[in-house]
DNA sequence: CGTAGACCCTGCGCGC
DNA sequence: TGCGCGCAGGGTCTAC
C-alpha cells in the first residue's frame, strides 16, 4: 500500500495525536508478522515513555520516545495505522471482537489508542536505540532521501549510482540502496514524467535525462504528499481519510486507457515480478 | 559485485 | 453461486 508519500501522510496526520502523549502499554495481539513482534521489548522500551516526535526514514515511520528509544513501524503492503479516541475505544471494548488483523495496539495515557492493522503481515514493528538507529541492518544500506532539503535526489547522484551497472532503469529506481521511498506506483509515474522507457538500460541514459528523472521523482512524490497519498484500495491516513493522488496517476493502473498526453494506449509489462505501466508514445 | 527469482501472507476481482 | 487464478502499494534472502 504505502510508498514514501503515503508514509509521510500518515506521519503528518499521526503526529498531532501522538506528540506529548505517554504510552501506557503496548498490546501484541498477533506476533507473527514478517519479523515476530517482541512484546517483551515493547514493554521494556516503550511502556511508560513519553512520545517526543515522529520522523520518517525511507518507508519506515519512526516514533521517538523519551529514554532514547525509537518505536519503528513499517506498513509493508497492507498496513494501516489509526488513532481511536477514548470513547471509541471504550465502546469497542464492550463489543468484544477486535477488528480483523489488528496485530498491535499502543495504549496511551489519554485513553486513546494507536492501532496497527496489517492483513498481509508484511509490516514490521520493533524498537531500536535512537542514537544508533542508522547503524541497524534495516537502515544502514539505505540510500538518499529524495525530498531532503539538503542532499536530496539529484541527477548527478543517479548517474553516479548507475555507473558500472546494466539492467533496466525501473528496477534501478526502486533500489533502496540508491534512493529510498520510490515504490512500484511512483517509479512508473516518475519515468513517464521524465519521458524515459522503463526498460531502458541505465547504461544508456545521458546526464540530462538523469537530471530530468531526479526532478520527476521529487515532483511526483511531493505532489502525491500534497494530495494525501494514493488510495487504490485501502490506504488511508491516521484519521481514516483517503488520499486522492490516484486521480492524477498518468500511467499506473491505466493499461489500455489513452495516455493523457498523446492518446496512445498505456501498456503494461512485468519487471522483476512487478507490474510496470508506461506510454509507448511518450517514453523512449 | 549486480541482478533475477523465490518467498513471506491475505484478500479481491475476474472469468468460467 | 462457487471456485481457481492472477494480481496487489514491500523487502529480504539465495543462487547465479
Amino acid at each position: 500500500m504505502p510508498e514514501l508519500p503515503e508514509v509521510e501522510v500518515v506521519r503528518r496526520t499521526l503526529a498531532p495525536h501522538l506528540e506529548g502523549e505517554t504510552i501506557t502499554r503496548v498490546e501484541v495481539r498477533a506476533a507473527r508478522l514478517r519479523e515476530p513482534l517482541d512484546a517483551a521489548a515493547f514493554a521494556r522500551d516503550a511502556a511508560g515513555r513519553r512520545i517526543l516526535g515522529l520522523r520518517r526514514r525511507a518507508k519506515y515511520l519512526l516514533i521517538d520516545l523519551e529514554g532514547g528509544t525509537t518505536l519503528v513501524i513499517h506498513l509493508g503492503m497492507s498496513g494501516r495505522l489509526a488513532v481511536t479516541d477514548a470513547a471509541a475505544a471504550g465502546s469497542e471494548a464492550t463489543n468484544a471482537e477486535p477488528p480483523l488483523h489488528e496485530h498491535l495496539v499502543v495504549h496511551l495515557a489519554s485513553g486513546r489508542r494507536l492501532a496497527f492493522r496489517d492483513p498481509r503481515r508484511f509490516g514490521q514493528a520493533f524498537t531500536l536505540p535512537t542514537a544508533t538507529l542508522d547503524a541497524d541492518r534495516r537502515f544502514r544500506h539505505l540510500g538518499v532521501e529524495p525530498l531532503a532539503a539538503q542532499g536530496g535526489l539529484t541527477g548527478e547522484l543517479l548517474e553516479r549510482a548507475a555507473a558500472g551497472r546494466r539492467g533496466p532503469v525501473k528496477p534501478f529506481l526502486m533500489d533502496a540502496t540508491v534512493v529510498v521511498g520510490v515504490g512500484n506506483i511512483y517509479a512508473s509515474e516518475a519515468l513517464f514524467e521524465a519521458g524515459i522507457h522503463p526498460k531502458r538500460s541505465v547504461a544508456r541514459i545521458a546526464a540530462q535525462r538523469w537530471q530530468r528523472l531526479a526532478a520527476a521523482v521529487r515532483d511526483v512524490l511531493q505532489r502525491a504528499i500534497d494530495q494525501g497519498g494514493t488510495t487504490l484500495n485501502d490506504f488511508s491516513d491516521a484519521e481514516g481519510n483517503a488520499g486522492y493522488f490516484q486521480v492524477s496517476l498518468a500511467v499506473y493502473g491505466r493499461e489500455g486507457e489513452p495516455c493523457r498526453r498523446c492518446g496512445e494506449p498505456v501498456r503494461r509489462l512485468t519487471q522483476a515480478g512487478r507490474g510496470t505501466f508506461y506510454c509507448p508514445g511518450c517514453q523512449t
